[in-house]
DNA sequence: ACCTGAACACCGTTCAAGT
DNA sequence: ACCTGAACACCGTTCAAGT
């Protein structure tokens, strides 16, 4: 091993700052992978840095502010590579769902990326330009484009939450007599939670995928 | 009416308790309408109904215990109406309408909703059956039943927080340069934050409708 | 400029003590 | 049985004091 070389300090200050927006943002990925989010705490943060919870404060406003960085780290890993190589429907329906995955490991994410200005998110933003254009160049009308994204995007959302519902989530425990009808329905679903949830968002996928071929074909007659 | 038999109260003891899962579910829906969710805590819950903090939980578990109770009557005022006496398609639609006018209103309540089981929601679980039966009267597949219902909540559940977003949420700022396509797109919105809300919800909706139309009629030949 | 430690104003929940 | 008051183990955030 390298002998550590001399640091600059003059003695008991430190050359430069140990913390910074990079560090925390990488320390939250990290503590959200291994802990879950439960866990991301300013607290941990703080302590998974070795420094005290205040220094946090040097580098980022808010808890907010951390999960904004977070989430814009998170949509880098969705893929939009079907746009430029396949047919529109079938690049969206690829983005749709891995999108969807995604956001099934962070629902706590749901409620801030669903509302939240895309303007200080640069990979997010880059994500819509990619979506954006290949609807596009797909012939879809300059004011469809937004509706198509936030169409995909609000059935994703409550997806990525119905993926990682409970088994027994429809289950009407006693008062099956109460709802027969909706009772012999859930009986149809897989009982597995996840098979059963991934077969609800084929059916509601294909469906809206469905639709919206029907709507470009309308449009351009 | 039978005449109150005496209360066996000893000096200074309350004949009955003041308070009951009743009252606090009432005080949590009007706190909720009044000052919304940020203020729904359990200390403010005691204040409301002058007691201590600590009394809460001798009629009721947990805050998420009152939280489902307050999910379970906001779920009454879902319009179900359309079952029964519009074509499936139809009372669909003014179901999936009013189920995300009523959650835009309530997001904080999404998260518990999209993932809690149903058992103890007897209000929720009886507009699952009214939904399942009008489907089910349609001619539609009992395989399928759970998987409609699903979807349009999937879509409903992302469209109400889309509904909730702020009017910039998809202004590029001053990286309009980095996203021309998405940027020109999100130009044709209405400017009105709720106005552009509708229209992606009109859009999502129809294609969603028009889908589940396509699958029916493929299901039955 | 950047960090620490203490403090602040909250949370939800528990529990011994009262009646 | 039901309520109170105090306590517990947390939160996110601020700020004076240090270097």
């Amino acid at each position: 091993m390298a002998p550590a070389r001399t640091p600059p300090r003059r003695r008991g200050r430190p050359s430069q700052p140990v913390l910074s927006e990079e560090r925390i943002t990488s320390a939250a990925i990290k503590i959200v992978a291994s802990r879950g989010y439960r866990h991301l705490t300013m607290t941990e943060l703080a302590r998974e840095l070795k420094v005290s919870t205040s220094a946090l404060y040097n580098h980022t406003s808010s808890k907010r502010d951390v999960l904004i960085r977070v989430q814009d780290r998170i949509n880098q890993g969705i893929d939009r590579s079907g746009f430029g190589s396949l047919p529109w429907d079938r690049a969206l329906e690829r983005w749709a769902r891995s999108y969807r995955d995604c956001y099934a490991q962070h629902t706590a994410m749901i409620p801030i990326m669903a509302v939240l200005p895309v303007a200080d998110s640069p990979h997010t933003l880059e994500m819509y330009e990619t979506v954006a254009r290949g609807l596009a160049d797909a012939g879809w009308a300059r004011g469809d484009i937004a509706d198509v994204i936030v169409s995909v995007e609000s059935l994703v959302f409550g997806a990525a939450y119905d993926a990682t519902a409970p088994a027994d989530i429809f289950d009407p425990g006693e008062r099956s007599d109460l709802a027969p009808v909706f009772a012999d329905a859930v009986r149809a679903r897989p009982t597995d939670a996840a098979a059963a949830a991934d077969e609800a968002f084929d059916v509601a996928l294909r469906a809206m995928l469905d639709g919206l071929r029907l709507r470009l074909a309308a449009g351009r007659d």
